[in-house]
DNA sequence: AACAGTCTCAACCGCCTCGAG
DNA sequence: TCTCGAGGCGGTTGAGACTGT
């Protein structure tokens, strides 16, 4: 019971931090590791609450963090679990990749939420909006607004929620490279303003930039998902066929190809070709994005959106990953690897200038 | 160029849970 | 069983960047 407190004490600097007090914090959970966070300020050099060094560490210099723009995989995904678990950023950043709660809580309330709003569609309920609504809902107490049944979701999102994604930044990797070392401060949000990256992507780097980032998101997804130690992904193994409505099951000499790198065909874990296809909004059955994407024009840039299944609402009182072996996972991992990196070498995904989408041809 | 309004997101605040003592 | 601190979490703030006039 002689433990000191953590955020107290005099002369504790507040507010951004510097490069200078980035890098004695690198430098020394790099030397030590994490852990012990009311201690390390001292032993750093940092005039630092430990606190404040832990949350630095996590939502911004941690090596794994991903930053820039959200791929529409990543904003499906946030906007689907935030419909079956609200607020619940750390759970939802379980599920994603690389991403901190923080971003994605910021992410949610600069960019989904007013989105969704302008969409008609309240962000907290996910139903329409009342004035936006020929046919008005009641409205259902907060406790049950986050486990909307799959039919319901389907009908509230008629419109896509897509927008024009980018891949990671390059030069994400390097936090070092964020800081803006001319006047030791850190520099506001280290990347380019949503706004302003748009406007220096062409259609057709964008969408390029989408295959990129849904090769890399399948293996992404399952290895969070894994290393959460939380949940198994539901994602169901026809979800990976709905995305490529011109790979036709007739063509023999392709349906073998592809299934040489089913990522599913190899687990004696997942029975039927299905991930623990429990998930909170009770359904087992492929979600098909594609009602999201607007009406009746489903080209292939909308179709490039929903590739694979995003009913991989996780339920964190299903299967526990745990159970799986160490190899199976391993060998899932290694075959959703296997799957991307099939796309990238044997699809040629072709710029189609008249109807402004990609066209994908397997080679 | 200057100013004001808006937007973004890193960081802080306060509460909660868990586990050690 | 109780107390208390560490760590985790969600909500909020405000500095700085951006945009429009």
């Amino acid at each position: 019971m002689s433990r000191k407190p953590c955020c107290v004490g005099e002369g504790l600097k507040k507010g951004a931090w510097t490069a200078e007090e980035d890098k004695k914090l690198i430098t020394y959970i790099h030397d030590y590791g994490e852990g012990g966070w009311r201690d390390i300020p001292q032993k750093a050099g940092l005039k630092r609450c430990g606190k404040s060094c832990r949350l630095r560490w996590t939502n911004y210099l941690k090596p794994e963090i991903k930053r820039g723009e959200f791929s529409s995989e990543e904003e499906q995904i946030i906007i689907m679990l935030h419909a079956s678990r609200g607020n619940k950023w750390s759970v939802i950043a379980r599920h994603l990749p690389r991403r901190t709660d923080n971003e994605i809580k910021n992410y949610w309330n600069t960019h989904l939420k007013k989105r969704l709003i302008e969409q008609g569609i309240d962000p907290v309920t996910h139903k329409q909006l009342a004035s936006s609504s020929s046919n008005p809902t009641v409205t259902t107490p907060p406790e049950k607004s986050h486990s909307l049944d799959a039919p319901s979701l389907e009908r509230q999102y008629s419109r896509s929620i897509s927008m024009p994604s980018m891949s990671p930044d390059p030069s994400s990797d390097s936090k070092i490279s964020e800081i803006d070392n001319s006047d030791g401060k850190a520099a506001q949000g280290g990347s380019l303003s949503c706004k302003k990256r748009f406007k220096k992507s062409s259609s057709t780097s964008r969408l390029l930039n989408k295959v990129a980032a849904k090769a890399t998101s399948i293996k992404e997804i399952l290895s969070a998902s894994m290393e959460g130690n939380l949940t198994a992904t539901t994602i169901s193994h026809s979800s990976f066929f709905y995305g490529f409505p011109e790979q036709d099951s007739s063509n023999a000499s392709l349906t073998n190809t592809v299934s040489e790198f089913d990522p599913f065909s190899q687990s004696p874990f997942y029975p039927e070709h299905e991930i623990n296809a429990t998930s909170d909004l009770g359904i087992d059955q492929d979600y098909d994005f594609s009602h999201f994407l607007g009406g009746d024009n489903h080209n292939e840039e909308n179709n490039m959106n929903i590739d694979y299944g995003h009913d991989l609402l996780m339920s964190d009182v299903s299967q526990e990953v745990s159970s799986t072996s160490v190899d199976d996972q391993d060998n899932m991992i290694g075959n959703f690897e296997g799957y991307s990196s099939y796309l990238l070498d044997h699809a040629d995904f072709i710029f189609d200038t008249d109807s402004d989408s990609l066209v994908k041809h397997f080679v």
